[in-house]
DNA sequence: ACAAAGATCAACCAAAAGGTTGAATATGCG
DNA sequence: CGCATATTCAACCTTTTGGTTGATCTTTGT
């Protein structure tokens, strides 16, 4: 539901989220071990899960005592429109992409 | 030269700055005509546009006591594919840009 | 020379962001 | 039941953000 570009705009601003995102990217994860990688606390994991949330980025659902977390890719594409917007880039370019996962993916990417 | 996806995330999470982008997709501007449409001071817009400028999302040349703003909306390719490697959007959506625009902008457009 | 215009600087302020720790709340398991 | 696991809450702290105002600096026009 919100999808405001202030609050995905910010959203994306750390990478801390940034990286969890693309850790999504390869499958639902629980909130532990989403966290686990990281040099935080779980709580700290914890509110960022919520902010992506808040913008839409990632839905979480709890199934007995564990909460999943999943990409919602989709609240990327007001976003997205607005940047192409400016630049009328190349469409897709994965190679780059998977540049950035590299550098920015916690270092035990499978 | 910064170009970093911190940096321009977070430049283009406050619709202040948003607004001034897309102002500067018409024609480059003097700070204080940038600042002319907003109700507040002309340091505020200064900074803002500090912050533009150092995601390397705008440049500013002095040209005697004017100091001219012009969009370079190629800071945003980095982010621009970034985003696209989630999502896969259709390529570029200029009518829902332009729609942006128009709740973006100030009322005066031309 | 002087005053006005264009823009930034410096000091300040309130609110938001990002983190910590320890307690609380559910849920699952033996 | 009773304990461990999964997650959040609450209080707190520090740094950053976004704004203000008044002073300053440079350039232009008369």
């Amino acid at each position: 539901m919100p999808n405001d570009l202030d609050t995905v705009f910010a959203a994306l601003a750390d990478p801390t989220r940034r990286t969890i995102l693309a850790m999504l990217l390869e499958d639902d994860m629980a909130v532990t071990d989403v966290a686990e990688p990281f040099e935080m606390s779980l709580a700290a994991i914890s509110k960022h899960l919520v902010i992506l949330t808040k913008a839409g980025l990632i839905s979480q659902e709890k199934r007995g005592r564990v909460k999943w977390c999943k990409l919602e890719p989709d609240a990327l594409r007001a976003a997205s429109v607005w940047m192409q917007g400016f630049g009328q880039f190349e469409p897709v370019n994965l190679d780059a992409f998977e540049r950035f996962l590299e550098v920015e993916l916690p270092s035990d990417e499978a």
